[in-house]
DNA sequence: ACATTAATTGTGT
DNA sequence: ACACAATTAATGT
């Protein structure tokens, strides 16, 4: 019993962001054998090494997507927005194998869950559903490539930079409500960088915080 | 309202 | 990187 928060049905919701994208017969199809899930924040969709039985579509909210090392160290992957799939997941499910990324709600999303074998039916059925495959597949890869620029070519100062900077984007807010720690994680490094570091893009007027709470005061 | 505790943040070595 | 101090939020009494 799939909740759909707004009193929506899943085809209303579909038809209503993706009649453009998809025929009415694949929306339909998408409707049957997919099923709409509401996922509050901090919510583990899916783990480093589980098994992928479904692949999301992304309706509102936002998911983090990151790798982790075997110290159980992470890495900020790509976000995943509306309309968004996550390509890696593809990679892995269409082969079987387990997940290499952990996938977090950022902020509380509604996604769509379609099970591994309707993808690939769809591959061959559907024009529409392979073309947003691919596009999908290359548009992460591409934040990805721009990920790992931004970890080889930049200051530690810049990656926080982007990193805030990204995270007021994908959240329409200039609130972040985050601690030190956190931001350490997804971009890697130790709590104790990050927190000089802040202290001085505060003093430097690019933010104002307060416990847990960052304020972004600069351009977009 | 106050004391206790835990978590976060700041700083010096 | 580590250790510790300072600050703040959460919780119990």
């Amino acid at each position: 019993m799939p909740k759909s928060g707004n009193g929506l049905s899943c085809i209303d919701i579909l038809r209503q962001n993706f009649e453009y994208l998809f025929e009415a017969t694949l929306i339909e199809e998408i409707c049957k054998s997919g099923r709409l899930q509401s996922v509050e924040s901090d919510k583990v969709l899916i783990d480093v090494g589980d098994v992928i039985s479904h692949m999301p579509i992304v309706i509102s909210g936002s998911i983090k997507v990151m790798t982790e090392d075997k110290e159980g160290d992470e890495l900020l992957l790509y976000y995943l927005e509306f309309g968004d799939t996550c390509a890696i997941t593809l990679n892995c499910c269409t082969r079987n194998a387990k997940s290499s990324i952990r996938a977090v709600v950022e902020s509380e999303a509604k996604v769509i869950f379609v099970p591994v074998e309707k993808m690939e039916e769809w591959m061959v059925k559907y024009s529409s559903w392979r073309n947003y495959v691919l596009e999908s597949f290359n548009s992460r890869l591409h934040e990805m490539i721009g990920a790992l620029d931004n970890i080889v070519f930049n200051s530690m100062e810049d990656r926080i930079k982007n990193y805030l900077r990204d995270k007021v984007f994908i959240n329409k807010s200039e609130i972040i409500i985050t601690s030190h720690l956190e931001i350490a994680n997804d971009l890697h490094s130790s709590r104790v960088v990050i927190s000089r570091l802040m202290k001085k893009l505060e003093k430097e007027g690019l933010v104002r915080q307060t416990r847990n709470k960052i304020e972004y005061l600069g351009k977009i």
